[in-house]
DNA sequence: CATATTAATCAGGGGGCCTTATTGTATTTT
DNA sequence: AAAATACAATAAGGCCCCCTGATTAATATG
């Protein structure tokens, strides 16, 4: 049992620092603009990503946000064009929140090209790597749900079909 | 070639997939503290963690930031205790930066205790996980190591002793 | 000694995420 | 119609990272 739990403490440390290296990899070597995120204006374009036109009241409660930060993010995506408001003909209260073409870039183009660090893994690896990943990821979806069933299955869904959505074509 | 083609991007994807989600894993069912990250006070803590008793203007020059930002890094760390400030005597105008014994707790309990989503891998997985990120890790650092000479070679010293330390005692 | 140069700080600013409190407007309830 | 409720926006504030510009204090140079 010692023997795993240093496996194990191997693999966690690793995680953690490719991590922290994938921040540093994008600072430095792609110099690129932080990637889009899983937070703020980043967890909206997701949320839409998965379902178009939805109401920032729907946005918020589904994303576990307050109504005031979703109006702020949706503000500051719209002043980016990635996003347009239009007020719902049935009440006029609600703004409808919808992606530009702009927008679905932004998504599109944060789903990760390749990173050139992947092709020193050989062909059988890569595919190594994703079933380990998957058995990681689907326990942390199950974690996330067991502790917010509200939550957890939406996140599921977004990521799934936005990181599958690109085979599908 | 195609087929290869495509166990990269659903490796890249995975990836990405893990990396976002261990944000909300962490949110969600950890309801911790954001970890220790590789910017602003923790890029410091993991510098000194390095190599103790820098100057500001080292810290600054070797993390590629301001003498600006790195002065008030410095002073919030100070303000939270985790690092002293000391005049050096043989320039009184550069004020060396210290650890703490709760700095250096602080770093150490960055590093992460194993995840519980790991045991669902066996030992021979975490095994493979291990090898595979060791892999692209290295890449990583060479890549970067490539882009800026000056920087890449101080965060592989880094994070190599950060996440190796554990293992040593 | 007077004049750079250097280490660090102060002042101010920009953008990010996120919160609570308040207000306006539209819709539902009574 | 009046009152309660719901959607959204606005204001203000907190904390984070990070920058430029100007300033102080100490040291090095002419």
């Amino acid at each position: 049992m010692i023997a795993n739990e240093v496996k194990a403490e191997l693999a966690a440390g690793k995680l953690a620092e490719y991590e922290q290296l994938s921040k540093i990899y994008d600072d430095i070597v792609k110099q690129a603009r932080p990637r889009m995120t899983v937070e703020g204006q980043g967890k909206i374009l997701l949320a839409l990503a998965d379902e178009d036109h939805q109401s920032q009241h729907h946005l918020a409660s589904r994303l576990a946000m307050s109504p005031q930060s979703t109006s702020e993010f949706v503000a500051k995506l719209a002043k980016r064009h990635l996003v347009t408001l239009a007020k719902s003909t049935k009440d006029r209260r609600v703004n409808l929140v919808s992606l530009t073409p702009q927008g679905r870039e932004e998504i599109a183009s944060a789903a990760q090209e390749v990173p050139p660090f992947l092709q020193v893994l050989t062909e059988a690896e890569q595919d190594e790597l994703y079933v380990l990943l998957t058995k990681i990821t689907n326990a942390m979806y199950a974690d996330i749900d067991a502790a917010n069933p509200t939550l957890g299955v939406k996140f599921h869904k977004l990521f799934a079909g936005h990181y599958l959505n690109r085979f599908k074509k």
